[in-house]
Order: structure tokens, then C-alpha cells, then sequence
DNA sequence: CTGAATAATGCTATGCACTTTACTAAATCT
DNA sequence: AGATTTAGTAAAGTGCATAGCATTATTCAG
């Protein structure tokens, strides 16, 4: 534990830090409010506050009609517009670009169907092209962009690489933050969607409250996302959660259950089977509700592992199969307390899709912080390199 | 994310703070050294290191014969004899209890054997005749006791209790907590045997260089620690770590296999059977060959669960089985090579059976730092209360 | 419409903690 | 004995926060 001494720059650079927190994702406030909310002194909040406002970080909201007695205050507000970031989400059959500001508003979102079988560069192209409208229709500039996160399927490293394993086809050689740097000089990083859709359930899903969630991918793939002690887990090499590899572990086959019921229509996509599978469970046929049984007991051991070696608050159900949470997490909770020694609560995810684009626009937002704490607090401009 | 303001007051605090770090831990120092390991300027850490001199956290060493040219300098150390905690293992088969100083040294550790179905109050007392027979060698009274905290098997809920799970016979209902509460005012915490271990191998065992650590406790039980960047996981109720509850993996039988190996000679007790086939195995008997074999097997399953879940840099094989490490690290590795997508370190831990009490130490002295981070540096007192 | 009450702003004086600089003290080396 | 090196100490300077007071702008009551 290494502490370095403090003096007073460092500590005006504390208090400015610390009145910017005081604005952001708050209503404009007045010098009071920001002084009652850090702790400082009215006057020490005042200059603090109208540096904020030379530097561009906060703008002055000259007052209106006061509602109360005595001479009206002006109010601050943190100017949330003065970066953004970018949370792209490359699937395999969608990309989708989000925009947001640094309060974390979103400002443009842009979703394009993919061909499952797309090439890499052709991918990357349509990304580039997504990426093209939705800076367009926001009118900015990739100056703009402070940071961007990407999410992909499979185990990422620490170079942004998938080279283990991924669903995309050929994207064990695409180095997509290579293509991105051609275009952006600010930070670029990418992230296992799994693990970006835990960090938006904590952020804007059904996980708010609590620090230690186990986020379930379950669709026609399944995996995993964790966040302990409120932040992700990556874990050393960057493949923490993906215990769907261990074959006593039956997470690859239990969607078969599904694909295999009999009475699916022929013909059908694997996802639209699942669909029908669920929807006539619902309705009452016998084998649908055996298959979806059967898919449970399954995923139920790959989520026993997981609680039992966390024992995490949440687990949260998410995926394409989240749509039939209301078959799923009864069951599955019944399964897990066979099992487990504590059953921590379970919940249906309400993202939908989006999650990982959001997990990524949280992730760039982070980064952001990051680097406002570390390094010293200057003018907002975009971070160059990464 | 809340930040507080700073003002003057709380920077001391802080400067204060880091003086005494740079203090600990070190060889008594010069000021020009604190000055440069703080990064304050000398005069500052002059009056710093002063200060705590009076406080009675530091003390003064008149310079001696100096070797060097110029004006020999004074030294400060940090009075690391201002308190003390203990870290207690109430084991099956015996209880051990160790006494160190603030800046961790040993002071004085006792062992004694106990019964493996002595009652809760047989042991309580056995525990309190040796926590007294350490303070009396140390000359120490339990108001100088700063922190305990004691390690027990089974799973730890907040209050100290083991509800859930134990093989101490009766103690699911004692609460070693209120026990020691009459004659320690000082925080005291109880917490699982294989936590404590996993937390003494990163600070004196073979895993101080690793943030990301799974601790196996191999022996006649099975069980694991888990430490993820750096600080224990305890898990949301308590029982990280417990993947041995899963049935997949079989851990509770692993063991059988040596138990149950032919050739065992007859009336053994089981850790005797264990060694017995671990040392025939090592001699070229076959049939223990292949009961190590088999208890590999079934151990990997449960350290590949863990290992995909949290990816650790290292894994340490601990326990009374560490002793055979020469027989197991190798094979397991394989094993676990067949499951993982990355395979973690494998390393024998070297701390024998005091694992535990050190823990336990390393444990109560955080507890200690904490205090001092939080709350103000008053002269060096005991905390009351916990 | 005028004056009192209220609440925010702006300014000045004060105090505190650290840094810089300069000077004195105590040892070794030549 | 004098030069050199390093430690300790004192004084001046800087930057920041706080406290208190005067000022300003608005509402409310008569």
C-alpha cells in the first residue's frame, strides 16, 4: 500500500474533481447546492465552480423567474455535451451503434442487419458505415468521440483479439481496434459482449442495486458476465465466466433440447424453433414443456457453478431466450436450490438487445472518469491515442 | 461515485498517513529518505514524523557511528510494538494461535492438539487456555490486543456463526463471536479456514506476487479461497468458494479414492490411509498409482469450475495433501488443461498448517489499517468494540 | 408604491499547511 | 586545521480554504 504525500495543488485539483461530481447527474444547481453537497465552503464551491466554466466543463444558467423569496441564484450545469462516446455492438446478425454524452444521455442510435455469414472486412465495413450515420444524423465529428468501446462474442485479450473462439466467422484474424484507430484517436477497446451486457444491467437494467451480479447470456449461445465488488471481472487472461467450456457443464448442448422437440416446424431457424418451443410450452404441450425442462436442468449447472464459486446478490437472466423468462426463472430457481447453498436472487433482464451497446457506452464512460482522475483536470478535449 | 472536499486538516491527516506507510515496513529511516519516499518536501516530513513521535507511533534512534561522510542523521522507525493481534485456527485437530506485532513480525505462536470430538465449550476452553499462555509468554494483556480474528471450517456468515456447515461436531450452534467478546473489547471476526489460508498465501506464502488467486485446500476435506484483485472474496452471503457443494463436481468423494485404495493397511486412520497411498504411489504401486490418479480427476472438475469462472493467475494447492504436491501438481495441470481454456499457474503452497492463523493475522492487521484510514490517527489505543 | 425581510453574491481579512531558501551544526576527508 | 558533505532549523513565500461583512436582487406586507 503506497500512499504519496498531498499538497495544496493536488488538493484544489480533489475539490475541482470533486464539484464536478457534485453537477453532473444532478438539475442545475446553485454555488449552495454544489457547497452543501461537497462539503466545501460556499466561496471555495464559487471559484471552484466558475473555473469549471472557463475550462468548458460546466456553463452558467442565468436566472429566471424565481419561485422564492430573496435575490434569485444562478444556477450551473455540467455541460454534459462537451464529449461524447460511442458503444458499438458487432453481432452476428445486427450491428448497433450508440452515441451518448458524458452524462450518459443517449443522443443517437443506429441498428443495421448483418449477414451471419459476412466476412470480416465486410463487418468492419458496415460497422464503418453505421458508425458514418449516426455521427451524421448527430452532427459531430469522430473528433468528437472521447472513447469507444466495442462488444464482440467470445473471449477477447487484453489486445482486443478473439483468437480463441468467437461466432463470427473469420473474426479469430480481424483486429477491429486496428480498423477503428484509422478513424478515431481516442481510445478504443473491446469487450466480450457477455460481459458488456452485465455492466448495462447494472447501469440502466434490472441490477442497480447491487455489486455482485452474475449476468446469463441464454440464447442459442450461452455465456456469462460478472461484476464483483461493482466492477466487471475480466479475469487474468480476459476469459473469467466462461465456464459453458467445461463438458460436465452442459451449456452448449441444452439449447439442442430445444432445436430437437419434436413437433418444431421443419424448416424452421434455430431461433425461430426456440420461439415456437417456448410459445407451445405456454400453451400447454406436453414434449414442448419436457424440452424446456430439459434446457433448464442444463443451464442450471452452469449457473450452479458460478453461484456457488460468487455468490453473487443477482443473477440475471438475459439473451434472446430472456423473452420467456416468465417460463424460465421458476424452474431455474427450483433447479438452482438443488444445488446451491444460498439461491441469490433471480431476475428477468428488460434490455432486450441492447445491452451490450449500452455495457459499451458505460464502459467508454468509465474510461473517461478514469482519465479525468488520474491525469490533471484540463480543457475537455477528446484523449488522443489509447 | 460521491467525492467529499478536501480541506487543510484532512490533507495532514493524510500526509501523517503517508509518512507512517512509508515508515512501516522499512529500516529505521532519515527524513531526507521519508521526504523522498512521499514525495513531500523535508521540512514537511520533518514536522510529520515528529508529530507521530509524540503520538507514540514512531520512535527515535540517536545516530551511532556512521560510515558515511557528512553529518550523521537520526533515524525513525515506526513503533511497530504499539499493538498487537492474534490470529486464531480452531482446527478438528488442533488449535493454534498466533501473535504479531503491527508491522506483522511474529511475536509468539503456541499449538495445541485437540480432540476431534471435543465439544464447543471443551474447545472454546482449550482456545482460551492457549490464547492465555500466548500473552503471558509475550507479557501481553488482551487490552493490548488490537484485532482477532479466528478461522474455523464450513461457511462464515457476518455474525460469526457457521449455521450452515461444519465438521467441528456442535458448532452450529457456537458463537465463538460472544465468546471472546468477554474478554477481547477488541474487534474480533470469524472467518473460514480456507479464506484465511488463501489470504496468507499472498502475503507470506507463494502467491505475493499474484492479484487473482485460487487457494485449493486439498485433504481429507475439500475447499477453496478465492482472492480477486487483491482483496478476499467473501461473496455475498458468505460462501464463495463452495463449489464442493455441486455434485457434477465430486469433490466429497475425491478423497474416498485413496481411502479405498487396496493395499491401505487395515485400522488406518484416514489422513494415515492417505499417506500411505501417496508414498506407495511414489514407490511404483500401481494400484495407488491409480488412486491418485482417480482423486485427481476428481478434484480437476472442481478447480476447472473455479478456474473458467474467475480465470486467476495462479492457483495454489494447499492443505494436508500439499505435502504430496510432487505427486499431484503435474497430473492436475494436465487435467486441467483438458478443461480450461487457459490453464492458471499451479504452485504447493510452503506454509504447512499455520495457513490459517496467519490469515487470521493478516486479516485482524487490516482491520487495524482500516481504522486508521477512516478514522483519525489518535495515539496508538486499542479500538473498542467491534 | 414603499419599506422590511430574505437569500444570494462579492469582497476582504485571517489562518493553515506545505515549499523554498538560507543558515547553522555535526560529522568525515584531505 | 580546513574543506566537504549532510542533517537540522528558522524565516519568508505561496496557495487554498474559511469566516465575516457589505452589497444586491427579489418577494411580501402594509
Amino acid at each position: 500500500m503506497a500512499m504519496s504525500g498531498t499538497d495544496l495543488s493536488r488538493m484544489r485539483e480533489l475539490n475541482q474533481l470533486s464539484v464536478l461530481w457534485a453537477l453532473r447527474g444532478n438539475a442545475p444547481s446553485t454555488v449552495t447546492e454544489i457547497a452543501g453537497r461537497t462539503g466545501l465552503s460556499r466561496p471555495a464551491a464559487d471559484v471552484l465552480v466558475q473555473q469549471l466554466v472557463t475550462d468548458g466543463w460546466a456553463e452558467v444558467e442565468e436566472p429566471g423567474a424565481s419561485s422564492t423569496v430573496g435575490r434569485p441564484a444562478r444556477r450551473y450545469r455540467f455541460r454534459a455535451g462537451a464529449g461524447h462516446v460511442l458503444g458499438i455492438d458487432i453481432g452476428v446478425h445486427k450491428i448497433l451503434v450508440m452515441l451518448c454524452d458524458l452524462e450518459g444521455n443517449l443522443v443517437q442510435s443506429l441498428r443495421r442487419p448483418a449477414d451471419p455469414r459476412a466476412s470480416p472486412d465486410e463487418r468492419l465495413a458496415s460497422v464503418d458505415q453505421t458508425i458514418d450515420d449516426v455521427l451524421r444524423e448527430a452532427g459531430m465529428a469522430p473528433a468528437d468521440v472521447w472513447a469507444v468501446t466495442v462488444g464482440v462474442t467470445g473471449p477477447v485479450d487484453e489486445r482486443g483479439r478473439t483468437s480463441i473462439a468467437t461466432s463470427l466467422p473469420g473474426w479469430r484474424e480481424a483486429d477491429p481496434v486496428a480498423h477503428l484507430r484509422a478513424r478515431f484517436t481516442c481510445p478504443i477497446q473491446v469487450e466480450n459482449d457477455c460481459k458488456l451486457a452485465a455492466v448495462a444491467e447494472r447501469w440502466k437494467g434490472v441490477a442497480q442495486d447491487a455489486d455482485d451480479i452474475v449476468y446469463l447470456l441464454a440464447g442459442l449461445r450461452t455465456g456469462a458476465g460478472l461484476i464483483i465488488d461493482g466492477t466487471l471481472r475480466r479475469g487474468y487472461g480476459g476469459v473469467a465466466g466462461e465456464i459453458g467450456a467445461l463438458k460436465a457443464v452442459r451449456w452448449l448442448n441444452a439449447p439442442e433440447h430445444l432445436a430437437t422437440c419434436p413437433g418444431v416446424p421443419s424448416g424452421a431457424k434455430p431461433s425461430e424453433a426456440a420461439a415456437w418451443v417456448f410459445q407451445a410450452a405456454r400453451d400447454g404441450d406436453s414434449a414442448a414443456k419436457t424440452a424446456v425442462q430439459r434446457y433448464i436442468r442444463d443451464l442450471a449447472i452452469g449457473v450452479a457453478a458460478l453461484v456457488l464459486t460468487l455468490d453473487p446478490q443477482i443473477v440475471v437472466y438475459g439473451g434472446g431466450f430472456s423473452r420467456s423468462a416468465d417460463l424460465v426463472l421458476d424452474p431455474l430457481r427450483r433447479e438452482l436450490a438443488k444445488h446451491c447453498l444460498r439461491v441469490p436472487e433471480l431476475r428477468a433482464s428488460t434490455l432486450s438487445d441492447e445491452g451490450v451497446a449500452l455495457g459499451g457506452l458505460r464502459l467508454a464512460l468509465d474510461q473517461v472518469d478514469n482519465r479525468l482522475l488520474s491525469g490533471q483536470l484540463a480543457a475537455p478535449v477528446a484523449p488522443q491515442f489509447s
